[in-house]
DNA sequence: CCTTTTTACTTAATCGTTTTCGTGATCTCA
DNA sequence: TGAGATCACGAAAACGATTAAGTAAAAAGG
């Protein structure tokens, strides 16, 4: 590998004088810097990124945590979206990303303790059980972190505007017509408490009386308990007209069911999931609220 | 951060005694390297991965190259479940994660400049234009190289078996009774050319005449094409009684278009997409063929 | 013309490890 | 007991970069 001190010594100056005209310190002639450069390029010379982090204590590199709790880890659609925004953003400022594991090999170690170890500069927590003690202890570290649709004490967050989200979808199905729409959410944590906040403000300034039995809690990305209570809904006597998924993942469970039940989408009853993944586009009908959530477009933000 | 230095002085020996204590080398005795171990614990010593890159030239990184040339990147389902078998192997190997971009903030650089910048141990080449000369560089240089489901001359490369598979589809969709089976295949790839043959094979064998005319070209990932052909296929008076479709993703045109035609499915035609991702074993009816690929499960590999 | 300032470099230390080589001390064995 | 082998550890160089401090030469100022 070519180094500076190639470079230095095709050129006649020291290492220094090289360091610091590749990286456009004032103090070197022009002349010297341009001859500089010229050599480097000709040598094809690439920086040490080692060497560089170890000297200046910053890696350009960002850990990425995205642990899923379901086995299919990355495939999470939502989140792999998530993530490719959050690498091409990286890659604009010139970082890279490292997925950050626990353990090395044999040992086993913490989030944090991987992340001191490859040293990087921050740490994006896409997706992981933000009750785990190893996740909280990275979290409270004097590390930059960034959590990812949850909100920590102090720290920078990236978040999906569910309120104003949620209030959108229930205007975009009642401009259809809908009046008897029924909410299946997830597991109470801010993502929901934003929908539920946005739903019922929706309702309400829209006039729109839903029955407390329409609102029920489901689970994330589960198409299977969705489903059941889809089936639940279906058999009250008088049936929603349009029905809400956590996500479009769990929608397919109640498409399903409604399938199961001998309806028609849309013609009987209409499904809407959140998210607006690629696929729910294709799937007939096409999910509406696509628009709604997307990746980190209109991020609300507040900083550490 | 705790160092070699802090340790070596609570301990009262050298750093070179530490370093070595610390990765087993024989020539230290057996109280000064569990003092040593024990010291090192109570600081919460974590190695510097870079000075330690830097030295030994082994970053215990591997750069990974993914680029879908369809917007969406890293929600490609199938090469996201690839992905996360991978890091899950990593780890298990003590290696980390790292993606490998054209680029460090304003610099353009090659895929094989930002490798050797980072001094990754290898590259995994998972998704990718493979007629990019960047790509080719890359390949061709000295750095390890693996491909996922694309064969570069003498290089490692992980394959899925689309000869078996399809073979395996081919017999389990006509165990059902069809006879009539229509395929769409994708563009012309290693991956296309192991499924024809299976295809062709498994029918020859089991003694199903095909026409060429239910054999045709569609593209992968495309569901609108698929769905084009789909309609085609339909149209046909001696209508196929199942469609094979390249992927789950294309086949939801297929399955778009079928109920178009006022068909359904699995009544009236029977819709196989390849792959097995997660949610195909939702959408009803379950898509057949999910254990025919998965991920790195049974790999063909032929190494440098 | 001599002093001060500026310009354009160089020297050398440093980041945290690893690793070769050297060196006393202890052990082995005839 | 004394020579050689073995053991346990230390000294120091090296990896490739950055950067504070120093310096010679040129420019500026009076």
């Amino acid at each position: 590998m070519v180094s500076l001190k190639d470079i230095a010594q095709r050129c006649g100056v020291s290492t220094a004088t090289v360091s610091k005209a590749l990286n456009g310190q004032p103090d070197i002639g022009e002349e010297t810097r341009s001859r500089i450069l010229r050599i480097a390029d000709e040598l094809g010379y690439m920086a040490n990124a080692s060497a560089r982090a170890l000297k200046t204590k910053r890696s350009y590199n960002i850990g990425v945590l995205f642990v899923d709790p379901m086995h299919g880890g990355l495939a999470h659609e939502f989140f792999s979206t998530v993530l490719d925004s959050i690498r091409s953003e990286a890659e604009r400022h010139g970082y890279d990303l490292t997925f950050i594991n626990r353990g090395l090999g044999q040992r086993e170690t913490s989030y944090l303790q991987h992340c001191r170890y490859r040293g990087v500069d921050g740490v994006v927590i896409a997706s992981a059980d933000f009750t785990d003690p190893m996740v909280t202890e990275l979290v409270q570290s004097d590390l930059p972190v960034a959590t990812i649709d949850h909100v920590f004490n102090d720290r920078i967050a990236v978040l999906s505007d569910n309120l104003m989200g949620m209030d959108a979808l229930v205007r975009f199905v009642a401009a259809k017509g809908h009046r008897k729409i029924a909410l299946i959410h997830g597991e109470s944590t801010s993502v929901t408490v934003g929908r539920l906040t946005g739903f019922h403000r929706a309702c309400e300034e829209l006039g729109i009386q839903i029955p407390d039995k329409w609102i029920r809690q489901g689970v994330f990305h589960d198409p299977k308990s969705c489903g059941a209570i889809t089936r639940e809904l279906l058999a009250d006597p008088e049936r929603p007209t349009c029905i809400f998924f956590p996500d479009d993942y769990s929608c397919i469970g109640g498409l399903n069911a409604i399938h199961d039940a001998g309806l028609r989408v849309p013609e009987d009853i209409s499904a809407v999931g959140y998210d607006g993944i690629p696929l729910s586009r294709i799937v007939s009908p096409v999910l509406p609220g696509s628009s709604s959530r997307s990746s980190i477009r209109a991020p609300r933000s507040s900083t550490a």
